[in-house]
DNA sequence: AGGGCAACTGACCGTCGGTCATTTTATAGT
DNA sequence: ACTATAAAATGACCGACGGTCAGTTGCCCT
């Protein structure tokens, strides 16, 4: 009798089938701009068969969210285990949350939206889905930051938990400003030229190393610091960072010897 | 002849209005939830007179949010124009946001969303404007940090545009999460309870303080590590974070002595 | 007084999220 | 094989909302 069984699969099958669906649309026409029937004309189903499985585009977008961040977590484990020392698991996973921002643009936007309108449309489970799978890769880095204390790479007295949180905030940060600056580009040139402060063609990863290592610098130990970077601040020039007009008056007030900000 | 002038007063005066009008249902009813006729009621004008002077409503929701940004601005310049030395300017500032985010959390977060929906709705103007805005507190401060490396508490070596931007990111991810947590909170108790992980009643106030701190640390001279906190991390305990059930696995690993990740 | 013009109005339109009575399909019983 | 029954799927339909525009109001100049 694994009828019962087949047709538990298949419910889960046809589900995956709209969230995919979900995915291509909202990534072809944008999440607003995206219909319900697209989605379904896409899954190549009715609208209402959508509501079976999904209670309305919210929740629909949210499932699209959490199987980025599902994504995004394997692609974390894979890195981590790739590498035997603790500090290098470390490494290993910010070079892969780069990986992600840079080859899956749209799903790391959609994860970004973590802070997600809060809205009455979703249901309490998978509000709380949602918080647990946010806090999964703090989790992931607070037990590899123990690991590290333990094999003399982290100090023992900095607690876990605020690097790891800070570690994770920083990196998003940057990541979230290097798609900001991707989407800047594409949107062509005559927008990009005309501002007076372009960091669309910015360096981004020496930033984001720089970042990572502002905060390391301060957790590890003198065996530890071996593997990590040094800080250091990149020039402008080095960043690529095109200061158009931004400093001109500035630049005035150096020469003078004046402060800048009275 | 002033009555050109005078219409072009009350031209502003009205696009401002409607401006604050919807700034309160916005508020009030959240954005997606807020029609164009709420705000037409609310601005006592007729939904089509909206249009007169608002394009569509992902104008007037960028409207809400420059003036947000305006407004966090202004508070700014006061701060640091309140503090004579470089290096307290720039905490002045830091202080200004923290307070920014604490006591106008709906303008905190319009401003958050300038990552905001890029769609083809908005005008180029209304984008370039934003983008300005959006470097306008980099320019605030690189100006201070080169006025704080001539006073001798910033290093001249390190480049200002680098420190001026991973501050502000680094400050503006964490009071995003503060802010998250609020919202968390006033949702209810029942849903916090279910939490594996819950930060919602953290300290955000000495992360944010080490946040900084990281990063600052790496760029003062000796005499400027006199104005700035030492970079400590707080424990758990000291945050005020509960850990819940989350970490209870690892603790076992840790009794053991077992890596936490394989 | 009245013509001209800009500001304003609100009925109306098309679109889209969401519903539900009906139809189709799959399964179980005889 | 045939039927009864439950489950799944459908798509016409509804209400709400963003946006429009022909018509109205009221101010200003001559």
């Amino acid at each position: 009798m694994g009828i019962i069984e087949r047709k538990g699969r298949e419910k889960e099958a046809r589900r995956n089938l709209i969230l995919e669906a979900a995915e291509r649309v909202f990534q072809a026409k944008g999440i607003q701009q995206a219909t319900m029937d697209d989605i379904a004309g896409e899954a190549e189903l009715a609208k209402g068969t959508i509501y079976l499985y999904y209670r309305n585009k919210d929740e629909l977008q949210l499932g699209v969210m959490l199987r980025a961040m599902d994504i995004m977590h394997e692609s974390f484990e894979t890195a981590a285990s790739s590498e035997n020392h603790a500090l290098k698991k470390f490494q290993a996973i910010g070079d892969a949350f780069w990986k992600f921002a840079h080859e899956e643009p749209f799903r790391f936007k959609m994860m970004c939206n973590a802070d997600f309108p809060m809205r009455e449309s979703i249901s309490d489970d998978l509000i709380l889905e949602m918080n647990e799978k946010g806090s999964w890769v703090w989790k992931l880095l607070v037990g590899i930051i123990e690991d590290a204390k333990r094999e003399g790479t982290i100090k023992p007295e900095v607690e876990s938990f605020s690097v790891a949180m800070l570690a994770w905030m920083n990196s998003m940060s940057v990541l979230r400003l290097y798609q900001k600056a991707q989407e800047n580009m594409s949107k062509g040139t005559a927008l990009i030229a005309k501002q007076s402060f372009n960091f669309c063609t910015m360096d981004f990863r020496k930033v984001y190393d720089l970042s990572i290592a502002t905060l390391l610098s301060h957790a590890v130990t003198p065996e530890g610091a071996k593997y990590i970077p040094p800080v250091r601040f990149p020039s402008m020039e080095e960043l690529g960072v095109n200061p158009g007009h931004a400093f001109d008056e500035m630049k005035i007030k150096q020469e003078t010897n004046e402060p800048v900000f009275a």
